[in-house]
DNA sequence: AATAATTCTAACTTTTTGGTAAGTACCTGA
DNA sequence: TCAGGTACTTACCAAAAAGTTAGAATTATT
């Protein structure tokens, strides 16, 4: 008679659930990816889809976005100037991760009033 | 010939995304939901299993998620005292979420080396 | 000449979040 | 009688995140 013993993988730096945090935890950074999604999306097209962000909140977000080479950045050299925005293919990998989180907002958070 | 009309859901209060994020986007919570997973957990148990969270965040997460319906807390009435904490039906439904971030990270950002 | 459109940038402040350290309660075993 | 184990609680402080406001660049339009 053994003792019951728990495996336990404890939440270090190897932590996977922690490093996809350390990319996605902003407080705008999954609805920003859940609004490129597989399309196009031109700065004041996300500014429009994401009312309540403030502006240096998006610009911010997206340019850590862009660093951490989860969405492609494209200026067009026109006035007035045109930016589109779209995810790369590490971006498009965490789709599934946001349509999860739809999912369950959908089927139990959301009010159908 | 018309314009390309493009449609856009904006993310406003019924977005289901945000929703989501609402309950989850804590630093800790979805690493606490994690490590919990379909088992129980004590309060001590969980302590070990995040090694770097601090004994406030801990419990202040644990009930916030009391609080919100995703974990349920039984304590016993002993003396040292046990706590268990196990997932409800409505947390458990966020392991669909929990399992995507796995992956993600797993298989984009861990380094194996 | 002034205005509008578009994509930012920068300075500053406020709010939110997280960390530290200490303490509480209760019984057991040395 | 005194440390040890367990699950917290509280008060205080620091750091991180987010909000506000203003402005800059460039060309076409009025």
């Amino acid at each position: 008679m053994e003792k019951k013993e728990k495996k336990i993988l404890p939440c270090d730096d190897n932590c996977p659930v922690k490093a996809s945090l350390g990319l996605l935890a902003g407080k705008w950074t999954m609805m920003i990816i859940f609004q490129i999604g597989n399309d196009v999306m031109r700065y004041g097209e996300l500014k429009r889809a994401i009312p309540s962000i403030s502006e240096k909140m998006l610009i911010q977000e997206l340019n850590m976005l862009v660093e951490n080479k989860l969405v492609n950045k494209k200026a067009y050299p026109e006035i007035p100037p045109r930016v589109e925005y779209r995810l790369t293919e590490l971006g498009l990998k965490t789709i599934p991760i946001i349509d999860k989180l739809v999912e369950f907002g959908k089927e139990n958070l959301i009010k159908l009033s």
